[in-house]
DNA sequence: CTAGTTCTTGACAGGCGTGTCCACAACGAC
DNA sequence: GTCGTTGTGGACACGCCTGTCAAGAACTAG
């Protein structure tokens, strides 16, 4: 063993992903980077690889974390329902800087399209997650009661999660956070039996 | 007067577009506009001043053709609510190519989020101009009983850019036409008076 | 046909950005 | 304390990108 890294491998990234995430990949120079970790050049090449890797890591490790997140907010929630409503809400909540970042998923997409193999192999797994966990809160709102039993809940996550995004890239442009809260209780209220 | 331009101005441009509207600002060079163009380097310097302006004049026309082409579709709808239905399928449509190429004003929203004033400018008009058309397109749906009587028209409008906004960067990050078909069906009938 | 203006082409200057090299400093093991 | 290893900081090479220059070609007006 010899001289440790005199900083947080992970801590350091998730700086860095934060650069990433409010500029985008073409916009971000590898001093922007070096600068937001508090790291030295030669730190950032020994320690991450490349700008590109440095971003897929960064971006598999969003994915992870957001996932992970909203999957914790749906198991806390009282009834299935009530957890899409919070998932819904989330994207209107936070400071009104946090919400200009938007996600850094979707930046991604509206940035690289379906062009980058790699890219895409990172967002796939957690928007597949994101969806199936919105059908399997579908079905159980279903068995309660909660939506109308003539819901298709394939359909209807799928549209959920293009509301979410769209939500997202609004508060991105600067819609109001009044405007995004009620955009979120009309889509569940939509959704709720009659 | 003297030696004229061996190329169309607007035409140029809507092929510059196209190069932004794919790779977004930053991942675009001068010399990809120019090839793309079919002109040369002092040419593009000459007629458009330089990138941003260039990309600004192509994102303004890009916004308008956009509306335009969508309040055309609206006027020729047979009812109102249909009218949105169309809407919605449009953003279903188009080839694979066409989809993955996403809206270019959303992809800007991503690229630059509201810090930039002048793109935020190029952009709020006709965002505004699709809100209220759909608001209005759902009054007239109220009032030929297309819908619930006690739709907010405001929410609803929101909600809906959201969703189709969210369908955009969906068909550019890939998903299927067949999946963005059933998201357009499932918005407009559940807006559908029940 | 001539003159004046404008477009076009290729070259180029300057700056920026990426990734590497190298010398030195810091640390752990013994 | 010494040695071997690993991190750090500064400098640098190279290429790419933006925007400009200059010379020549093309066109219109008169």
């Amino acid at each position: 063993m010899a001289r440790p890294k005199q900083f947080d491998r992970d801590e350091a990234l998730r700086a860095g992903m934060r650069v990433f995430w409010q500029q985008g990949f073409a916009a971000t120079t590898t001093d922007d980077l070096a600068k937001a970790m508090g790291i030295g050049r030669q730190s950032f090449y020994d320690t991450y690889g490349d700008k590109r890797r440095c971003y897929l890591e960064a971006l598999r490790d969003y994915a992870r974390t957001d996932v992970g997140t909203q999957i914790d907010a749906i198991r806390r929630a009282p009834s299935p329902l009530q957890a899409l409503r919070e998932m819904m809400r989330a994207a209107a909540a936070g400071s009104q800087e946090r919400r200009s970042f938007g996600c850094m998923a979707i930046n991604a997409m509206a940035e690289f399209g379906a062009t980058d193999a790699e890219i895409g192999a990172a967002l796939a797994p957690a928007a597949m997650l994101i969806e199936q966990s919105i059908v399997q809160l579908l079905r159980e709102a279903k068995a309660k009661g909660e939506v109308a039993p003539s819901l298709d809940e394939q359909q209807a996550a799928a549209a959920i999660v293009c509301t979410r995004m769209g939500m997202t890239v609004g508060a991105r442009a600067g819609r109001s956070p009044e405007s995004l809260r009620a955009i979120a209780e009309f889509t569940v209220d939509q959704l709720a039996a009659r």
